[in-house]
DNA sequence: GCATTTTCTGACGGTTGGTCAAGAATCCTG
DNA sequence: CAGGATTCTTGACCAACCGTCAGAAAATGC
């Protein structure tokens, strides 16, 4: 790393303002509470110069949800290193992403918003593939689990790691955007939706065979175990 | 149904007009092309006389998915009519789900910008609940089949229908959703999704002990006779 | 210090959202 | 059918915001 400039480091350092600025405005006002103006006024810098950060308000929210993103790929890779059966480091990930969309509660704003195509739209190619590789990155974590498995033979060599893979994240990805609908829906009547998402977990992984079996361990022991061995920090 | 006046009669065609044209130019443009004023131009009204009927663009939207979520609602019902075991009742209602999103592939939009907390707020306290009442009778005919599932004994007793009723319903939401975004991710490398989900729903219920186990069934010859009884329309 | 480069600013043109007074069309009633 | 009451339609209008850019201000290099 270079050695600064004064200026640079004033520079730098304004561009995380406004990215704090701009993740607290969102999370109050929402997507169309937020405004370059609103910003600037925020931040007490004239509009162009935040514009010479950022292009459009579309770049500031992919900007955050970049920051958050790799948060979570940090802690899948964290979660992935858990010493033990591939079901269980499988198992672990499952709790990394949990603890995540706990930790991050606003994430869940931000990804609704960049699904929007008209808003997606609006974002440079250079963050999409930023955004887009690191969605990849942790795809691949969990997709190498699963090849793991098959090469321990944990699991049975039929079993490709893309279908196991698409199932899971399904399930937990389902699983979590009805919890976030269930605020509004108490309709349901569904306790604890994080329980039921392992529940159903277990039982994809047994209906595939994946070794151990739920069976054969302790689930609440293992939870604890991860969340000691490998989800600790903070 | 009291008989209108010529003048009624053409409010309520325009309506009716309004609404395709902003569907058609949602499709086309996405949300940020979406303005009051372009569909004034459009239905050839001025820009007040369209804001007589919908408060803002919000509820144009709205409205649009209350049509396209009423389809579901009766879809779900013709599938939950199939004669046969419970198990194949609610796989007749994963299909009906399965046909849906193939045949309104567009209200995949619809629904991602009502998610939106900044765009709901905007609309109306009537047409949200009426938006969600909908939804919430397609959850109850979901739940109604895994109630009918236990009175038969199809299902063990231990299983309550609102947590089943959660898992399924995470599964294909979550793989619908994942579906949608593969044509931006080839990277998942998986083939048929819909044909993942139909795989992941029989492990799901067969980890359940939902009778009858997809060993005792042809699965290929359900799915056609289901597509035959309940879904032949149109 | 002074010239050059970089950065900052806020006024500006353009677009859209939403309102509303005034005019136009329609309806109603005697 | 007249004409008054009601309802509907229009487009001008204001405010908010986007994104740009010429000129002012500041920083940098020599």
């Amino acid at each position: 790393m270079i050695q600064l400039s004064p200026k640079q480091q004033e520079i730098q350092l304004r561009e995380k303002r406004i990215l704090e600025v701009a993740q607290s405005v969102l999370v109050e006002h929402g997507y169309h509470g937020l405004s370059m103006e609103r910003i600037a006024g925020l931040v007490e810098y004239s509009k162009g110069t935040v514009y010479n950060h950022f292009a459009n308000k579309e770049e500031i929210i992919v900007a955050l949800a970049i920051a958050t993103v790799t948060k979570r790929f940090e802690m899948f890779k964290q979660a992935a290193q858990f010493k033990g059966a591939s079901r269980f480091r499988m198992l672990a990930v499952g709790q990394a992403a949990e603890k995540f969309v706990n930790a991050y509660p606003d994430f869940f704003m931000l990804e609704q918003i960049l699904m929007l195509p008209s808003v997606r739209q609006k974002v440079s190619e250079k963050r999409q593939n930023e955004i887009n590789s690191i969605e990849v990155r942790c795809l691949d974590i969990v997709a190498g689990i699963v090849r793991d498995a098959v090469s321990a033979e944990d699991l049975a060599p039929g079993v490709t790691p893309e279908k196991l893979v698409f199932g899971l994240w399904s399930l937990s990805s389902g699983g979590f955007a009805l919890a976030d609908r269930m605020e509004a829906l108490p309709h349901l009547g569904v306790g604890d939706p994080f329980e039921l998402v392992h529940r159903h977990t277990a039982i994809l992984m047994d209906g595939l065979g994946w070794a151990p079996l739920s069976s054969e361990y302790d689930a609440q022991e293992l939870e604890r175990q991860i969340q000691c061995e490998v989800l600790c920090d903070e």
